[in-house]
DNA sequence: CAAACCCATAACCGGTAGGTTATGGATTGG
DNA sequence: CCAATCCATAACCTACCGGTTATGGGTTTG
């Protein structure tokens, strides 16, 4: 098996920063300071657990002005999804959602 | 979004940890005797990460005279299908991926 | 341009996580 | 039945992690 990064599920591993990039996931690019608003914890501890999450490719950052806005890129999950996918029964267990997932893709449908 | 246990995403961001469900994954039931042997660490070690991977649902024992056998239960990674599945970037990428999967598991195939 | 704002970094601190050795209970084997 | 084996638990240590406050650089605003 290739080794996963272990620093993804480092990353996700702490609830305070799984929340933040759940946060920005559903809802767009957010800035610090809306983050820190509703983290509960300070500023600074946003800051960082913004970091950990870019290095790990998590979530990207754009400046503008004295601002930092940050993105959400499900796509460093992949690596999850395929560690994943090596234990078959998960796929036995959620056929059903995975069909109405399908579907729900499908143009054709 | 349904609070996901967060003991499971700690459980498996050890790599020790990890690679100890791996091994019983792919390879079915083991012995901690046989489990310590290529863990790298003590044999308490290993029971310690057993009895988190126990108490996350990962893994169930079974006593057989002085060993206990421990054994995979993947069903345990459903939760983390179910969070993953809330970011929808992954089904698009992994497509290709997914449609192999689904030919492998169908027996008319 | 001075003040206020946004953010990252530094420095520090306490708790926890993962490791160790020591020990002992239960089981097997000679 | 005595010794050896298998395993879990206890006790302990250290390193790291997530939090804090303090600070300062860059940017906007009045």
């Amino acid at each position: 098996m290739q080794p996963i990064a272990d620093d993804l599920f480092k990353a996700l591993a702490d609830p305070t920063r799984r929340a933040i990039f759940e946060w920005i996931a559903r809802e767009g690019e957010q800035t610090v300071h809306s983050l820190t608003a509703r983290a509960g914890v300070s500023q600074p501890a946003v800051s960082k657990h913004l970091a950990i999450l870019k290095s790990s490719k998590l979530v990207s950052d754009r400046r503008v002005g004295r601002e930092t806005h940050y993105s959400a890129q499900p796509q460093a999950l992949v690596p999850l999804v395929d560690w994943m996918s090596h234990y078959g029964v998960f796929w036995q267990d959620r056929f059903d959602r995975l069909e109405d997932l399908l579907k729900k893709m499908d143009p054709n449908d």
